[in-house]
DNA sequence: CAGGTTCTCTACCAAGTGGTAGACGGACGC
DNA sequence: GCGTCCGTCTACCACTTGGTAGAGAACCTG
């Protein structure tokens, strides 16, 4: 029996209801229940429920930062086969763990201090995400824009598409095998028109 | 001294609160207190927290509903000028009242029943935006895809950003009347072409 | 074995949660 | 003047919140 260290497990159950319900909603106690502890062992791993707040945005941001990269360095020259790339990269991980994309989406409810440690994780990979797409604008590869307000368009898309499985299931769409894939596929078609040159 | 009813008022209250936060974090006392009443006032309007979180959710939808299909009736037949018009009708009460959005987004959160009441109230809209977007695709005005998933990805593109100011600061952009003014108009150049044929 | 360290636990606490019961006062038709 | 609504209020309820204090078990190291 491996059984995964009780810290590990709180992180993991955390990142879930955090993500699925918001920061505020969910208790300490719940947590707890849900790893199947006592809140108070909960305290002992982390002191205070903001400190616990700021080591699951530190995980989850390691862990999508982590993916993209790989994704980035693994693909192609041309643009819009790297964009495709990271897409495919993210869309999984969103996709089996929707709770990750949903914290991120609680940023905006969160103290601004841990917003300001948050961003200065991922401002690198901004970065050099809005540099490239400028680049290829230059050389006439993508469309011709504002290379930040794109990055984040492009952003609110993809988290948009995979936290509010309600505005889907509105459309009709069903979360099984094929319906994923055929979002997916619409997703990368999405994107891709809306930055080609 | 006109003086608002206090039924409306707690209403206002609650869509920015809840909006801005998330149902389940706010709590009656804080809108009683936001309103300048107790909150046995509030139980007296709404008998329940469930039925305030109800009666919230049909005054968005209403108020939505109403922006939306006034924008699709005035504007033009080029479908990516209505589109656009759609666009700047939704995007003006989006970013002056951004809860508007976030309550939209509180969705995945509530009680499946309060959901579904929604979803019909929204439900002929949707369809009829659907079937616009396919009966112009077959036209060729606009790009070949499926049209369910194609309204769910600009939905979520438009919400997304709009209810994410945390992601355009990360990417440098400021709130002010230039940027709004250049954020609305890469929004509609990301849809334009997103959706042109 | 003793003595410390590491971890989880029980027992509390003050403050806040959604909600009930019912008193108070003012406006109304009679 | 008199009852009767209407809207807001105080008082209270059982329960949950984040957090403290400290007991006790299981483990090392000597």
């Amino acid at each position: 029996m491996p059984e995964r260290p009780t810290r590990d497990r709180i992180l993991d159950e955390a990142v879930d209801l955090f993500g699925f319900r918001g920061v505020e909603a969910v208790s300490l106690d719940e947590i707890a229940r849900a790893v199947g502890v006592r809140k108070q062992s909960l305290l002992y791993w982390f002191p205070s429920k903001e400190a616990l707040v700021a080591a699951v945005l530190d995980t989850v941001a390691d862990e999508l930062v982590v993916v993209i990269t790989a994704a980035i360095r693994a693909s192609d020259d041309d643009p819009l086969v790297r964009i495709d790339a990271v897409i495919r990269a993210v869309f999984g991980p969103a996709v089996r763990r929707p709770a990750l994309l949903g914290l991120v989406r609680e940023l905006g409810r969160l103290d601004p201090e841990l917003v300001e440690r948050l961003r200065s994780r991922i401002a690198p990979l901004v970065e050099a995400c809005v540099a490239y797409l400028e680049s290829e604008m230059e050389r006439g590869r993508l469309r011709r824009a504002d290379p930040r307000l794109v990055a984040a368009l492009a952003y609110a898309t993809v988290t948009g598409i995979a936290t509010e499985p309600e505005a889907l299931e509105t459309v009709g769409w069903s979360r099984d095998l094929a319906g994923l894939r055929r979002l997916r596929d619409e997703l990368r078609g999405f994107i891709r028109a809306a930055l080609a040159p």
